[in-house]
DNA sequence: AGGCGCTGTCAATGGCATTGACAGGCACGT
DNA sequence: ACGTGCCTGTCAATGCCATTGACAGCGCCT
């Protein structure tokens, strides 16, 4: 019995064996499921095929059958994120259509951040890909809805909100970059950061010398940042509704 | 003579040999001069150690010998091109410290930005570090300073100048990630958009469906992207200034 | 009962960064 | 002159990664 050829005895012990390896059941939906998992800050913040083989107790190779390559399993993924961000959004505005356009545009960007954010490792996969989610449609029809009412042409409505998602895209996978840095880097980063505004002379620089604290404080605190940005980007917007109700 | 070990017989032979592949001497200017072509996206846009060891005629691993690793010669690649971005804005800003603070702030920003695409490969590695080289330090005090003396609080004017410079290198590195993209997905994506912007229903979606032509110009037209994104802010910027002016 | 396709497994490939052992050569001190 | 030792290039090997092609079980349809 033990003088089976070696490589195809795969048939009655491993009847034993497959007892506990058994064969899993993919699909597509479980392979997706574990992927996020595997994006998230706990979950590793890592995908790759090797991880997701493991965390779903099968082959790596498995999920081939489900997805093209990473890139396809990449844009289902984003899918699911954006959806996420959409209905993050639906349950902090209220449910009527508002009329406080300033309202709308924070709360829909920062949901599709807060969303993102929570995979890093998928934001930073997904950086450069558009998935054209069918998922979007209805809410950028109520952006742009919002903002014609608040006195906005069509036209300028739509860059606006071109604008505003892929400001908040953009800085959202820049801070997801950084959060998957090891803790090395980041900390070789702050140092020096540190060490450069430490060392400013104040007759030379008085002017960046008296808001090094500030700007210390603002180091990596992407959110912050961010907030700033979106900021003066709506007070942005407002002054073109302006100008807009005055033509 | 032929039965010298093999490994080893690299004595007399090997002195012909080296007369073609003769040992390079690299320097850390050649090698930052190497990659840095390597990035650009005629040097085929993508920067590893063998091809960099291609490029220098060396042996890929030579390059350790000047650079722990491949992380500390992407800051030391970043931090050239940020020099050069602060050298491009100075070259196309008038000399004196002009009072335009809006010129200066557009200037600066587009500045970076082309600096930074001109090596789509390096941006996409930099991503998430930030160097503060010294050279940026006094580019930033001259901002801070255009600001300050437009009517901003220093504090203020300093969190002007993180705002824009986060979202113009998180912007522009979505742009470079992109344009990083093999010609396939590109279009792939390109594809999706197209489908789904031509069958918008008119009467479920009106705004979108009439703002369709121009959603479709603005697909990955980054560069307008980011003037319009940078010009709201600037505007957010001018109100911000008008608000403090009247404290 | 037979066959076919769906889907998991396995082994192999090629690209990547990184490491450790080796070796040539140059500068230095004696 | 002669060693000694460091600086720096070379080579072989490691380990992670995505991806592929050959194989095999299982169920469904006829």
């Amino acid at each position: 019995m033990e003088a089976r050829v070696a490589g195809q005895s795969t048939s009655r012990q491993a009847t034993a064996e497959q007892a506990n390896r058994r064969r899993v059941t993919l699909t597509r939906e479980s392979i997706l499921e574990a992927a996020l998992r595997l994006c998230s800050p706990e979950g590793g913040g890592q995908l790759t095929f090797s991880r997701l083989g493991k965390e779903l107790g099968a082959d790596p190779t498995a999920v081939y059958r489900h997805f093209r390559d990473k890139d396809e399993l990449v844009l289902a993924l984003t899918d699911l994120v954006i959806q996420e961000g959409i209905e993050l959004a639906r349950q902090t505005l209220p449910d009527g259509p508002s009329d406080d356009w300033r309202a709308f545009l924070a709360v829909t960007a920062r949901s599709v951040r807060t969303s993102h954010l929570a995979r890093p490792a998928l934001a930073v996969l997904a950086a450069a890909r558009t998935t054209a989610s069918p998922a979007e449609t209805h809410s950028v029809e109520q952006l742009i809805s919002v903002l014609h009412r608040a006195g906005l042409p069509v036209v300028e409505a739509a860059e606006c909100y071109r604008a505003l998602l892929d400001m908040t895209l953009a800085m959202t996978q820049y801070t997801a970059a950084f959060s998957i840095l090891d803790r090395q880097a980041q900390e070789q980063d702050e140092a020096a950061w540190a060490v450069k505004y430490g060392m400013l002379p104040e007759d030379e620089f008085p002017l960046l010398h008296r808001s090094a604290p500030r700007l210390t404080e603002l180091f990596r605190d992407d959110d912050t940042v961010f907030a700033l940005v979106l900021d003066t980007f709506l007070d942005g917007v407002a002054v073109r509704i302006e100008r807009a109700r005055k033509a």
